[in-house]
DNA sequence: AAATATTACGCAAGCGCTTGCAAATAAGAA
DNA sequence: TTCTTATTTGCAAGCGCTTGCGTAATATTT
């Protein structure tokens, strides 16, 4: 068993009270009993029970940090959270919930549980609103990141994919390539339609039409990307680049150019999405749209601490700018 | 502020005890009155607060994972401690140590918090002893996952790295290569020496001398993987095949290997450590010693469990066999 | 030296839940 | 009907900590 506060207390000679001031460094103590009871703290490796100093203070100093999926992207934000959080005094427990309603609930019951101070969602579609409510009803605080919340009125902050599509786009037509095809996944992923919006916004700046069949919606899968190749190959009138909004899907396609005796990027240009290992990985180097991963995290985690400390922030949404990193799989085109 | 038992108990006009009775569906409560409870219960969304029902019962249904850096495989092997541990109603919550022995400290106190019933610590070097003892002093529970505890009797469950060195090596042996080299992160982490050691005792088996120059100890980065070779390079006598201790370090390699001039299979084989997104997205498809992590994961999450309520398990150590799987970077070889 | 302001400490209530035990009630056996 | 046994419910202590308030001890002021 554990030794206990009064356990130190007895040992002090002290009542409990003195030894929880002394703990939590408070004033009210003096300085020759702080020191005996800090002694003893020392000698007997005493760590007061989490649980009860929880339930008696109301808060936990832990934040929940719900992701749907664990991406490397994701992981990047994550710790950058933690980064943040640690440097404040709060722990964090990434709950994983595989993009499980089920799971999700039962992760933000910590937050109505009081087990957290504080949780920020990642990505993944929304939760069951209900659940959202209710965990917020009880006070819960929330931070969404990268996702968005159709009409709760919940903090969030993200990166502009609209941005990110449109840069990404915009940078293959002013290297010369006119037919520029967007291989996507899912339309209903929220940030998937947004670089879908600024694929097609950089196409009317160009005064280009918009050609359906190069709007390319895949699984999102390594699979889906090789697909997506030969789907447009078939179709006939080739696109001269492609605009590919995962990673994965951009290791299929680089599959179907390679294995249709094609070069990259002498006969496509292609701009991915998301710096991560494996758009660095293959080859040629992957010209892509950064994200701030690391200050979309940094400012998450400064937000959600914010309104755990009471101090109400200026934004209920904050959007952070992407921007373009240029490898070679994108090259200007001699006309 | 969220209602408690005794909101409930008063609102159904009975005893706090009853009411807690029902919510656990214990004995002792009637019919009608458990049902008149839940009714209040769902209607309010009524949630126990976790704290004081884990201060009041000393246990919390938590599970923590403390992982040290979380790279793909770890992932995996989480996913699958996740699964069994929900379906035995527990939740886990995944610790990020960064390698860094302050957060792993911070963690552990999870544990000697009384905050998680038991973790479980994956791969990267072994905390402090103090600390790990303390947790356990305490009454902690923890299971270890792929890392060895070295004095402390700790139950410990991981795949045979040696076995996987020696698959590794041989193979590229029977291929009829001679000159297999190692290509390797650090010696002091336990798995790689491990892997090593596999690699000797293959060669041994075939009779075959150590080269120490073929024993080629890098700092595990893609970097690493690509110095590697060239240093192969420089010191002549180049080895036919290359066994790979780690994924990254293999694009390193494969890197060099084609920025020489060569080809893969045909000038060098090469074996690769884990099945990973990165291995399979090079090119050519590596062969590598697969891993069985779900296993892995899922044995040790049964194993804490099992320790958690109380039964022994006989075993305090498991070992699990990896085995090959053959992609296109290794081909016999005509001599 | 007396009066006032500080500081150090203990008391006790309370955080929200569980649980052993006793009381009250219902049901079955005699 | 009366006694025994089983079932339902309440009481109250306790889990380990924090904190407001009161008192005793010490320091500061005139």
């Amino acid at each position: 068993m554990p030794l206990t506060l009064k356990d130190i207390a007895r040992m002090a000679g002290v009542a409990e009270s003195t030894v929880s001031r002394a703990i939590n460094n408070k004033p009210g103590v003096g300085k020759e009993t702080r020191e005996k009871i800090m002694d003893l703290v020392r000698k007997y490796n005493y760590r007061p029970n989490q649980l009860a100093r929880g339930l008696a203070k109301k808060e936990t100093q832990m934040l929940a940090i719900i992701v749907a999926e664990l991406s490397g992207a994701d992981y990047k934000i994550i710790k950058s959270i933690e980064a943040y959080a640690n440097e404040q005094g709060y722990n964090c427990i990434i709950c994983n919930t595989d993009n499980n309603q089920q799971k999700e609930e039962a992760y933000l019951a910590l937050l109505s549980n009081q087990q957290v101070d504080g949780a920020i969602i990642i990505g993944g579609e929304l939760a069951n609103k209900n659940i959202i409510n209710t965990a917020l009803n009880k006070n819960g605080l929330l931070v969404l990141v990268n996702c968005l919340s159709e009409e709760l009125l919940i903090p969030t902050i993200l990166v502009d994919s609209g941005r990110g599509g449109y840069l990404a786009t915009s940078h293959l037509l002013e290297q010369g390539s006119r037919k520029v095809a967007i291989v996507m996944g899912s339309r209903k992923d929220y940030l998937e339609s947004e670089k879908l919006a600024g694929y097609l916004q950089a196409l009317k700046d160009y005064h280009l039409e918009v050609e359906e069949k190069h709007i390319i919606e895949t699984d999102g899968s390594r699979e889906g990307g090789y697909q997506a190749f030969f789907q447009a190959l078939e179709e006939g009138d080739l696109p001269e680049a492609f605009f590919v909004t995962k990673d994965i899907l951009a290791v299929g396609l680089f599959d179907a150019i390679k294995m249709g005796g094609y070069l990259i990027p002498e006969d496509f240009s292609i701009v991915g999405y998301g710096e991560s290992i494996i758009s660095s990985i293959i080859d040629p180097g992957l010209t892509v749209v950064a994200e701030p991963l690391e200050e979309l995290g940094r400012y998450a985690a400064e937000y959600i601490i914010n309104l755990i400390q009471g101090k109400n922030p200026e934004e209920i949404i904050k959007v952070l700018e992407p921007d373009l990193k240029i490898g070679e799989s994108s090259r200007f085109k001699i006309r």
